[in-house]
DNA sequence: CGAAAACTGTACTGACGGTACAGGAGCGCA
DNA sequence: TGCGCTCCTGTACCGTCAGTACAGTTTTCG
């Protein structure tokens, strides 16, 4: 009864890391069952075909990615009362985590699943668009709490500062793996910080 | 002696198509000769595996690419003598363009192609760092101009803000397309043009 | 013990990328 | 006129891969 999870859990475990390392279209199933030690029956006996793999493979990304944004923000909430002080505080945390990434970033698999190298079917899209949406939803709430305590010197919309947040990541990765350049990443980030402080600044301060 | 370029062409034409509409591994060779009206075998004699043709491809795409930004930047120079003003400008002339895509940007194939779903030769890695490296320098030189003549409220490396541009347009595609909103694309561009306005803006300003 | 869950084994299909190679049409040139 | 080159066609074939079908077996839990 719980062995079917543990296998299912190897499968994805096996599709993550060869999915991270080449990509997901050269991935194939006859090499996950391999790592896996399980037949092809097997393997079909836990998706029904590869876009459910794909499907439990981004899920799982997504939760993770939760995670770790409610860890990194949650900490910075801790560190400062105000809000725009919490949020530099966790997109300085955020930059230098993706700084430790020994090799960068291994790639985003929602930018990998919407830039569309091969066809998904609408329900990984809606998945994807839900993840997107709930990054607004996060860095929107966000940027509400700072424009309650600090006026804009531009007026800018929440949820398109919060869109900003996603955009910054997404693009720093793109550059970044089109760069060979695993800094630029992190570095995007403490720009995107400079902006975000500009912004909130009282006019004529240093 | 020149029909050869003209089929290799109409090949191109039908890949590009078919690319944009459903990704580079949806597209099946056979289903390019069926519409080029050419065999299997003259595929191959114009391309020696699918490799080249994606290669080929991300040439043209990005020639392409740096013609448009040549127009837009061009114009927005002829506009306004000041640096700055000229790449607000040109900002809010790629802002527009990007609106009037009737349906959001096809998506870049250099971030397609670092996204790796399928796994790139590394000649194709090479042509896609030249092209960020090209973007960099572009947008590089144009900030230090403004640089010469405004001096930024924080001190910003001007590499660094060209890679933001870049960051900006790939992040905003693969927002926009994960949201299946392409209005974010314009907008996060016309975000940033106001972040860029604000780093400039003499302190005390309005 | 029994039933359901979690597989195995075998055999097969069709799409696809790619190879090999022989040959032919059309064209420019000596 | 014929040689050679570019630009293809035609045919046959290969390996990989996703996916199907389905019968049978083991494992696990109540």
């Amino acid at each position: 009864m719980r062995k079917g999870r543990e296998t299912r859990a190897k499968i994805l475990d096996a599709a993550e890391a060869a999915v991270l390392a080449k990509g997901f279209g050269a991935t194939s199933i006859d090499e996950l069952i391999v790592e896996t030690g399980i037949t092809k029956s097997g393997f079909f006996y836990h998706f029904r075909d590869k876009n459910e793999l794909a499907k439990a493979l981004l899920e799982r990304y997504i939760e993770n990615d939760e995670r770790i944004y409610d860890e990194i923000f949650g900490r910075a909430r801790e560190l400062a009362d105000d809000p725009l002080q919490a949020f530099l505080i966790g997109l300085k945390l955020l930059s230098e985590l993706l700084s430790d990434l020994p090799n960068g970033h291994p790639g985003c698999l929602v930018a990998t699943m919407c830039t569309q190298e091969r066809a998904f079917d609408r329900e990984i899209r809606e998945i994807n668009r839900q993840a997107a949406l709930m990054w607004r939803r996060r860095f929107g709430a966000m940027f509400r709490d700072i424009m309650q305590v600090h006026k804009p010197r531009e007026p800018l919309d929440a949820d398109q500062l919060a869109d900003m947040v996603s955009t910054v990541l997404e693009g720093g990765i793109v550059l970044s793996k089109a760069l060979k350049e695993p800094k630029s990443l992190p570095d995007q980030v403490l720009v995107f910080r400079t902006f975000v402080r500009l912004l909130f600044q009282p006019a004529g301060q240093p």
